[in-house]
DNA sequence: TCTTGAACCTCTAGTCGCTTCAGCTTGTAT
DNA sequence: ATACAAGCTGAAGCGACTAGAGGTTCAAGA
């Protein structure tokens, strides 16, 4: 009976990353950079996971999926782990990574305006098109808004 | 009169920076990564910029803001070098560019929502709110929606 | 019991597009 | 002549993994 239970909870790497749907070598970095607790081990030195560990990779899986820093989830387990802590600084978190996403979306809209436009006037005929998408790369002034730059859309 | 126009155009690589808005730094590293030719160098081996080289930096400025690789960058430019080529591929370029930047936007607008509406369960009040953001990232089947997750919109 | 082979282990290096640093040398203005 | 800004090289670091080499362990079938 006990026997079964264990057999159930406590699991190797392959069945953890399985069941989160994070890869084994994630689930090893994670391990590394210390988001994950080191697990059990058998005599021959393999991964023995629980219970809990697979509820904190899955609250890091879905951190992640949300996109936030391995920092700042570094910084919501802790709030996790310790529930008397006012969760102020959760919001903050969340709050400010909302803004980021809105910002990133921004600009990747301006982005997306900017490559219409460029690839239209080129519809990538065989013929010697003089191309039109080059020229546009080449002369920055054909630009419709060009303070700064978008590139930080992608960092 | 000709030593005016040198003064002008050949300029070291603080100036190019200046002129182009792309740092020391990553002016060096395009060299190294033969995005940008190597220039002349005066007798203490400091690099000394032409007409074209800022022409050429200022292409792939403008091709960085716009979020395309350094590798697409390398066929723009070769491209451009040799316009005598079909166009064919500098539009396929920028189509599945702007296809992976639309694709960029609609996974971080459902991530907007998501973010939107976990920070609007917890309006960070200090007393003990039992943080529901902390809970949902916990327990992934509060999501909207989560096949897959969307953290490639990250990478 | 033995043998196979999938799954596991550690450690290192590579990815992308830079940025930062240390420790020098050169160029220019006074 | 001197000071000091600007330039140089080469290597390491960033984030968040991913991939590979080269070895060990586990579990199931014969």
């Amino acid at each position: 009976m006990s026997d079964r239970k264990n057999l159930e909870r406590v699991v190797p790497i392959g069945v953890l990353a399985e069941q989160t749907g994070v890869k084994v070598e994630t689930i090893r970095y994670y391990e590394q950079v210390e988001l994950l607790p080191p697990p059990e081990r058998t005599e021959g030195n393999q991964r023995r996971y629980g219970r809990r560990h697979v509820e904190r990779l899955a609250f890091i899986k879905h951190a992640r999926d949300l996109g936030f820093s391995v920092d700042s989830i570094r910084t919501l387990l802790k709030l996790s782990d310790n529930p008397d802590l006012p969760c102020d600084q959760a919001h903050a978190i969340s709050v400010a990574h909302l803004d980021e996403v809105r910002h990133k979306i921004a600009r990747l809209r301006s982005l997306e305006k900017e490559l219409e436009r460029i690839a239209a006037t080129c519809s990538g005929g065989v013929s010697a098109c003089d191309c039109a998408i080059i020229e546009a790369l080449a002369d920055h002034s054909q630009c419709a808004h060009h303070q700064g730059g978008v590139a930080e859309a992608w960092r």
